[in-house]
DNA sequence: GCATCATCAAACTGAACAGTACGGTTTGGG
DNA sequence: CCCAAACCGTACTGTTCAGTTTGATGATGC
C-alpha cells in the first residue's frame, strides 16, 4: 500500500464520513438522540446501516462526532467575525456592541442551534464532554470576546469599569434572556431574535453603567 | 354512594396519587423521561405497576402531572417571598435586590431544579405545555417581581429608568448567566450558586446604570 | 476475466420496555 | 365472619430498536 493510495482511500473515507455525519445531523436535530433511530439516520444519509457501523462504532459515537463537528463549525464561524472592531469612542463602541449582539443573537436563535442546545442539555449528564464544549461556545466564545472588547474600550478611556467580568455578564446575560430561557423551550413557530431596537436599548442601558 | 364515602375515597385516592407522584418525581429527575422505566417508577413509589396504571393512563400523563406539580410548588414557594420588600432608599433597594437574587439563585441552582429544567427543555418540543409553564416560573415569576420592585423604586424617586423591561432583563439576565448556560450542563459535582460578593458586584454595576 | 474491496438491501437477534392479564393477599365496612 | 374493592407480584404480549449477519452488486486494479 503506497502513500498515494492511502491518501486516496482516506479521502474517500472522509467523504463518506461527512456524508453520514450530515444525514445524522439532520435526524439528531429533528428528533433528539433518544428518538433518532439508526435506520432513519442511514436512510437520511443515503447509506446502508452496515456502512454506518463501519464508520462509527455506535450510535453514541456518531452523536459525539455530530455535535462536536457542529460546535467547532460554530466556533469557527464566530471567530471569523473577530477582527478589530472599533472601540475608540463611545459611538463606535456602541455600534460595535449592537452589531456583535445582533449577529450572535441571530445565529443562536436559529432553530438548528436551539435544537442542538436542547439535545446537548438533555444529554449532558450522560455525555459531559459535549456539555462543556457547548458551554464554551458561549462562555469561552462570545463572553471572551465581549470581555476583550470592554477591556480595549476601557484602556482607550472610553468607559470606566473596574469589574470586567461582572460587566460582561451583565451585558451578555441581559441580551441572552431572549434565548435562555425564552427561546429554548420550543413553543410555536421559529424563535424570533429581539429586534434591533430592543438590542439597542439593552446596550444603551448597559453603557450608562460604565461611564 | 353517599357524600362522606365519596370524600373518603377521593382522599385515599389523592394520597395514593401523591405517593406515585413522589416516586415518579425522583425517578424522572434522576433519569429523564426517556430513560425512566415504569418498573423503576412503580418500585420507587412502592406501588405495583398495575396500580400505577389505574391512576395514570400513560407514562406521559404521569410526567405531565409530575412536572406540573413541581412547577406549581416552585411558584408557590417563590410567591411566599413576595411581601413588601423595602425599596425606598438606594441602600434599601440594593439590599433587597441582593437578597432576592441570592434566594432565587440558590433555589434554581439546586440539582433538583436543574434536573427538572433539563427534562423540560429536552421534551418541550413534544410537550410544549410544560415548556410554557417552566418559562413562566422565570419570566412570569422572577422577572415580574423584579419589574415590580424596579417600578416601585422608580416611583419613589430612588432610581431613574425609562425602560423597565430592559432594566429587568439586564439585571436578571446578568445574574442568570451563572445558571444558564453555566450550570445547566451537568459537569461534575453540584452547581455552585455565585457567592454573595459576585451577586453584589452585579447588582452594584446594574445600579450604576439607573441613577 | 478474476480477485478484492466497499457498498448495498433485507432479514435476523437479542434486549429493553410500555402496557396488560391474572391469580393471590390485604383491608375495611356491614 | 364475609364480601368486595383495592392492591400486590409476576409473568406475558407486542413493539421498537441497536447492532449483526448474509448474500448480492458493482467498481477497481491486475
Amino acid at each position: 500500500m503506497n502513500a498515494a493510495k492511502a491518501t486516496q482511500e482516506s479521502a474517500r473515507s472522509e467523504a463518506k464520513r461527512a456524508q453520514i455525519r450530515h444525514g445524522a445531523t439532520r435526524v439528531f436535530l429533528a428528533e433528539g438522540f433518544a428518538c433518532a433511530t439508526t435506520d432513519a439516520i442511514a436512510k437520511a444519509a443515503g447509506v446502508s446501516k452496515q456502512t454506518l457501523y463501519v464508520y462509527y462504532r455506535s450510535k453514541e459515537q456518531l452523536m459525539i462526532d455530530v455535535l462536536g463537528s457542529l460546535l467547532s463549525r460554530l466556533n469557527r464561524d464566530h471567530a471569523v467575525l473577530d477582527g478589530d472592531r472599533p472601540v475608540d469612542s463611545l459611538p463606535q463602541l456602541r455600534a460595535t456592541l449592537v452589531e456583535l449582539a445582533s449577529e450572535v443573537l441571530k445565529a443562536i436563535s436559529g432553530s438548528d442551534y436551539l435544537a442542538l442546545s436542547r439535545v446537548i442539555i438533555a444529554d449532558s449528564p450522560r455525555v459531559p464532554e459535549i456539555g462543556r464544549l457547548w458551554a464554551q461556545t458561549i462562555t469561552g466564545g462570545v463572553r471572551l470576546r465581549v470581555t476583550e472588547l470592554l477591556e480595549r474600550a476601557r484602556d482607550a478611556g472610553v468607559i470606566v469599569v473596574d469589574d470586567v467580568e461582572a460587566a460582561t455578564r451583565l451585558l451578555t446575560g441581559g441580551l441572552l434572556t431572549y434565548i435562555l430561557p425564552d427561546g429554548i423551550v420550543a413553543t410555536d413557530g421559529p424563535v424570533t431574535a429581539p429586534d434591533r431596537d430592543r438590542v439597542e436599548r439593552i446596550v444603551d442601558l448597559f453603557l450608562r453603567a460604565t461611564t
